[in-house]
DNA sequence: CGGACCATTGACCATAGTCAACCGCCGTGG
DNA sequence: CCACGGCGGTTGACTATGGTCAATGGTCCG
């Protein structure tokens, strides 16, 4: 089984049943792998893309493009994610995609795709439920930058990414290579740049995390989820309820 | 044809192509009218419910319920919207669904659902592409909460209630009836209610919308929508392109 | 009639935004 | 080789915006 299709294989297993037909569904996805430089852009805000993208390495955002010429990051992306898998069904793109750091990601066509969800509807649910999944993250996004104070929406983000690295064993002694700008960080999260750096600051303090260098560091997991008010609930990464009809 | 499967038909063929087949399909889900005092919870954090919500009459809310006791509103639903359908592939809501005033909800079972998926993937596309909408509207309110000052957000937020209300015929002399509180458009936008009154009455006296004993009123779109940067392609309205593997 | 809830307004204050200066690092080019 | 410039991060001082609190009035309903 090739690597991007053993990804794409492993992430939807994550949360989803898949029989022994929809894995070797998945195998014969043809596939293009694409080396990013960092803060390029994949897709651009407008696109009609042909092909949909899944994380092979690094990180990737996804941002609006505001009139003032600055951006929202609205999401951020590991290995195994499909973050555009929305384009399958709407006709251009509302925001754009690009590379955090140096990422690396596998191309596949839509239509082999979509053939396969029309032939085998179940693995067309994992799919379905890996978008409804991003659509959870996103209302949690909503609440923690509406209604949590600087620091504990950090934490809580902090909490979101490393809780979603570990699901997919990216994580290394309890470190996570997040390659995000303090810049990008604020245009995350609807703050300026001055706070999130008090606010880092403040957290290093607490000894409950670090971030530094590009690198997340976990010193007090309880700790950082209290000070995140951080629920995993919403990522839905237990196996979910299966279709039955 | 039933009253609850005209408005779901209609809604999907606002945004994509149905057979006859499909259509006919629709016609055959079962459902059950609820009729909902204003503030019930018709869905709450936890549940895990195995009937799906078509909104028919009045206005549905959505909101995560805060550690502190205090709700944060992550969007509205109007006739026609299924405002919880991610229950049919996530085991349990991450957030609760309510009636905003009083409202009549049609409620279809998961089986019916699934099963017309499974047999007809065209007709799961179309339901698929509406949780995809969805996905878009929260990720504008990511952006329309975090970066956009107070006279901006509630008028964006309004624009956008007013042109979904409009794409289905639900206004009346360039008015929409929105039985929302000052203090629930707070819950909604991360602001205070003291802030949403001001801001209230500045738009007012921008002579471009007022709301008032809720009901929304426009007096000048044009105006609305530069005061709330209200660009609605993200609600993508117009027919979406059909998948043709 | 009394109480609850919603809307409105004013005065005060705290928080985060703004602005500016500075540091360290790195890559480039003289 | 070093000088330079740019970028990312850090910090301090000031300010403006929006949050807090309190008081008032209106309306609906029991």
């Amino acid at each position: 089984m090739s690597d991007a299709s053993k990804i794409l294989a492993e992430k939807l297993r994550g949360h989803s049943l898949l029989s022994n037909d929809d894995l070797a569904a998945i195998r014969l996805f043809p596939y293009q792998l694409r080396e990013l430089s960092p803060n390029e852009d994949l897709i651009r805000q407008g696109d009609d893309p042909s092909v949909s993208v899944l994380v092979v390495r690094g990180v990737v955002g996804r941002y609006h493009l505001l009139e003032n010429g600055r951006r929202q990051y609205l999401s951020f992306h590991l290995m195994g994610d499909l973050p555009d898998a929305q384009a399958l069904f709407l006709d251009h793109m509302d925001h754009a995609v690009c590379a955090m750091g140096h990422a690396c990601v596998a191309l596949i066509p839509h239509k082999n795709l979509l053939r396969a969800f029309e032939q085998r509807p179940k693995l067309g649910f994992a799919v379905w439920r890996e978008t409804l999944i991003d659509a959870a993250i996103f209302r949690e996004a909503i609440t923690n930058n509406s209604s949590r104070p600087p620091l504990a929406r950090m934490a809580h983000l902090f909490c979101e990414l490393f809780y979603r690295a570990e699901a997919s064993s990216l994580t290394q002694e309890k470190t996570l290579e997040l390659p995000i700008s303090l810049v990008q960080w604020a245009d995350t999260l609807g703050m300026r740049i001055a706070t999130v750096n008090r606010a880092l600051a403040l957290l290093r303090s607490t000894r409950a995390m670090e971030f530094r260098n590009s690198r997340l560091s976990v010193r007090n997991w309880r700790r950082m989820k209290d000070i995140g008010q951080f629920d995993p609930g919403y990522l839905h990464l237990r196996k979910s309820k299966q279709p039955s009809p």
